[in-house]
RNA sequence: CGACACCAAGUCCU
DNA sequence: AGGACTTGGTGTCG
């Protein structure tokens, strides 16, 4: 169980991305300039490659609906389907991310996602915010 | 020039407003329970009908953003616009304030609104701030 | 239209 | 050190 979380200072403008799977274990880092979708896929994506192959099971706990729900409620099927494009017909975005991001997920074979409310007093969310945060600044 | 501000013990809480004019010409009130925010519309309101129409010029000076920019950003034409939405789509707050204000505050014609920082040793925003605090228990 | 996140600003308070 | 009251915006999806 591995929880995520992106900043961004601005939004657009320089953020930060993190994953925890305890106090002491966990990672960290920063784009400038980005967005916090971009620092959300980043999150979860940096903790599929550093627990992948290793683990046989991964779970990805995230509040973003953006990166939860690509999985959970198939987003990526249909953007496959449409030529990567949206229900709007508009081209998908952050593709250099999400491209490999789902191609590690789908390669594992045993990545799960959870959705989690932001800010809502959940000790390893707020953990991973606070990291994601402080990554911005290094 | 009447410089205007809300206090609120707790927020929400026992609230009270006032505006001064100078250190003998003043007018306060308050309000149980309410909330800062409406205790700053209500200074400012009231300041508005106390020289209105008599004073054919108004400036109202509040540290308060939410007061100020409601006039000076034009936030009540968005609000009208939407039908009395925020840009979050949810009902605009203190609507049973606002409305009656921002009338008054057309009505008049020649209303000015300046924003000064809170507790910076402004000699009259460190008196209605006291007047407010003081008008929480009356 | 709905949802989640990310931010920016000020005040009020504990 | 913390939370509540409120507003404006962008990033993205179905």
């Amino acid at each position: 169980m591995v929880y995520t979380d992106g900043a961004c200072s601005g939004n657009p403008g320089p953020g930060g991305w993190a994953w925890a799977v305890s106090n002491s274990h966990h990672g960290t880092g920063s784009e400038n300039p980005t967005t916090n979708q971009r620092m959300e896929i980043m999150a979860a994506f940096k903790a599929v490659q550093e627990f992948s192959p290793s683990y046989s099971s991964i779970e990805i706990v995230s509040d973003s609906t953006y990166v939860v729900k690509c999985f959970n409620e198939n987003w990526h099927v249909g953007w496959e389907k449409r030529g990567w494009k949206n229900a709007a017909k508009k081209p998908v975005a952050n593709q250099d991310l999400w491209k490999p991001f789902i191609k590690a997920v789908l390669d594992h074979g045993n990545v799960k996602f959870t959705w989690v409310k932001g800010h809502s007093g959940h000790p390893m969310n707020d953990l991973v915010d606070e990291l994601a945060v402080a990554a911005i600044h290094a």
